[in-house]
DNA sequence: GGAACGCTTCGGCCGGGCCCGAACTGTCCC
DNA sequence: GGGACAGTTCGGGCCCGGCCGAAGCGTTCC
């Protein structure tokens, strides 16, 4: 095992802006294809393939061939997790318009942290289930007891398929605008699945992190969990 | 609260392998002088003194005065979990010569993680600590139990200052190399400091964060927690 | 007071890397 | 097959930012 590793190769490709923005744009664990992703920077398609490359061989994206298109992810959840500690030490970018004071708003209520969710609710969320006893805190992140397995079996939620998989189950995540723990792992991202897919929360913007909750996902939040959202 | 932060602000000071180097200089935890960060970073006086003003300027580093020098250290722990995060992802820099991977053997025995203890040695205090319950692992950290504020208080470590500070308590920082937990924290400073001061570890060089235990180091730690070095 | 020392500021040099447009490859649809 | 579309490759222009040495400022020591 080896200790001495290059940082700035890493940090090289997250200093450009136009990368930076397609990383950002990445973070909302969505597969996004190179064209969106050129607009994502702002730059020409030539400049960006030229940026996806880059990523792409400093191993912090991934691609996937369908047709013509190219569609790229993050590579794991240790990027998300260093671009996430990162934006916990960088500097807020002055905020220039309405929109996007908007959307900053939105962002601190509810968005999607690589593949889980993040922001006021997902916080709400990690402690309801804390208090309800059906995740226990350790130290390392959190564990399912065998009433929060069957609750969010009964909820809907894939439990078994996280259980099953060799990823780490449920880890805490450091929520960088709460400045408090939301859960990751394969069960943070079963959760963030299943409340996408029953429609509880819909993306703001395809690409962007942002989460808007629908009604549907207020009544559940409530009725299952009983978390009330302003 | 804003949530739109540049990251390429940070991302570009550390993309400089001269500045990488004096941030890695730094992640040891102790306080350097502009010079010994010229001479880590490979660079003239006057090229460190740029590179040094431009990461006060990013509030990567914080100085304090001293007569004719200028000592710089790291501004915060966020910015010691930024730099570890971003090593998780980054490439192995190859190793050249025999003198490097002996350091670099070192390092995952056992360095130090900012202000607190990593490596082999850490993780296995932890487990120690948590076996013998004299912590117990929580969704943020780790609490100390009443037997482990008397446990440790008794080996010397000083527990009423972290408990009386604003800093966070005890968390836990993912190892980079073991991965897995160690102890971080205001506690996992103060066990720190405490296993210099008396001798438990030495530097292997100043300014670098390897560490070396001592006989008496590996003595207290078996006596005290039974644990075995090999 | 003078010399040594630590550090900063300034000017000039130089190279790496970002940007775009144009041309090319490969895929899909009619 | 032809045209539209997604993406890549290449060449040329440009600018940012690192590097050093020399000079300047403040501190320390004799």
């Amino acid at each position: 095992m080896t200790t001495d590793v290059d940082l700035t190769a890493v940090a090289r490709l997250i200093a450009e802006p136009a990368r930076a923005a397609m990383l950002d744009a990445l973070l909302s664990g969505q597969s996004l294809a190179a064209g969106e992703l050129a607009r994502a920077g702002g730059v020409q398609a030539s400049t960006a393939s030229g940026h996806l490359s880059q990523l792409l061989d400093g191993g912090l994206i991934s691609v996937t061939h369908s047709g013509r298109h190219r569609y790229f992810r993050l590579a794991s959840s240790d990027v998300a997790h260093a671009l996430e500690a990162l934006g916990a030490i960088s500097p807020p970018r002055p905020i220039r318009s309405l929109r996007q004071a908007r959307t900053d708003e939105a962002m601190t209520f509810a968005r999607t942290c690589y593949d889980h969710l993040a922001g006021v609710v997902a916080v709400a969320l990690v402690d309801a289930f804390v208090s309800q006893s059906l995740l226990t805190a350790g130290g390392d992140g959190f564990t399912l007891t065998a009433d929060g397995a069957s609750a969010l079996a009964d909820a809907g939620v894939d439990v078994a398929g996280p259980q099953a998989s060799r990823r780490a189950f449920a880890r805490s995540c450091l929520d960088f605008t709460e400045r408090r723990p939301h859960l990751a792992g394969a069960l943070g991202a079963a959760v963030c699945e299943h409340a996408l897919g029953e429609g509880w929360f819909v993306r703001r913007a395809p690409g962007h992190r942002a989460l808007r909750i629908t009604d549907e996902g207020r009544r559940q939040l409530e009725k299952r969990w009983n978390i009330t959202t302003p």
